[in-house]
DNA sequence: AGGCATGTTACAGG
DNA sequence: ACCTGTAACATGCC
């Protein structure tokens, strides 16, 4: 999501809206038809990100709050082409900014830009992942807790904006097996997960985010970080790390997939 | 053909 | 208060 953010801020911030059509407002949650009167002929100030979720500001002082879902993505263009499953589009001078969710778990709310941070989708959420805000100390307070430290590391009350994906990763990079109930980790491990996500987002970044499938942002060269994946989809596979062959299990928790080494994560 | 899997989260219920 | 299962939906793969 940061890199999609960064990819709008450069795109479309400072720009006026001209026009904006809705081509299926069924999302997660309905658009609203006051959308185009609320934001038409105003310009977008910012683009910020909070865990997963985007909010553009708009110089009337209204904004609005983005989510993807599993599917959802935007595409930019100097025309409008249309594909199955675009939802919503914006018309700038030269270009139009379009919002396309084929599963339609994603959505869009409007909010005053003052009431946005107490939006019940932000209220809750934990510290950003690469603020100092999560440290070892704040994670080693939260050992308490009963579950195990694949979930904990999901649950976005605790640490905002850690997908599946990620959280696989993490756990690989930090050689800790993904059914350890954080009440088991010691001081040390806890250290290395915290670095261990500082370390996979950082590096997620610059490679331009994880594009799989449907979660296109542009056709700028973004999404790279698939190809650094080190455990996510091998199932069945050689380790990366310690070379050996067929280690890669997968398993559910909580109905989501995990993929990790039964050779070196302990 | 049909069952299962897929990047998320809101909500119900234990 | 916290945790887990389920549902929302469309598509692709065995």
């Amino acid at each position: 999501m940061e890199t999609v953010r960064i990819f709008l801020e450069n795109h479309i911030v400072g720009k006026k809206t001209l026009l904006i059509k809705i081509e299926n407002s069924k999302l997660r949650f309905q658009i609203s038809n006051e959308i185009s009167k609320r934001f038409c002929n105003h310009m977008i100030t910012k683009i910020s990100r909070s865990g997963k979720y985007l909010i553009f500001f708009y110089s009337n002082k209204f904004s609005l709050l983005f989510h993807l879902g599993m599917t959802g993505y935007f595409r930019i263009s100097n025309y409008y082409e249309r594909k199955k499953h675009d939802h919503l589009m914006f018309y700038f001078e030269n270009q139009v900014l379009i919002f396309n969710d084929i599963r339609k778990f994603g959505f869009v709310k409007i909010y005053e830009e003052e009431k946005i941070k107490f939006s019940s989708h932000l209220i809750g959420m934990g510290p950003e992942p690469l603020s100092d805000r999560f440290s070892a100390e704040y994670f080693f307070k939260n050992l308490y807790r009963k579950t195990n430290i694949k979930n904990l590391l999901m649950n976005q009350s605790f640490v905002s904006g850690l997908g599946n994906i990620y959280c696989s990763e993490i756990l690989f990079d930090s050689k800790i097996h993904p059914i350890r109930r954080v009440s088991s980790l010691s001081k040390e491990e806890v250290g290395g997960i915290v670095k261990s996500v500082k370390k996979t987002l950082r590096l997620a970044i610059k490679a331009g985010g994880t594009t799989i499938k449907n979660f296109i942002v542009s056709d700028e060269k973004v999404g790279y970080f698939k190809n650094k994946l080190m455990v996510y989809g091998r199932e069945r596979m050689k380790c990366k790390r310690c070379k050996m062959d067929n280690v890669i299990a997968k398993i559910k928790q909580s109905g989501r997939s995990t993929f990790f080494c039964s050779g070196c994560q302990l």
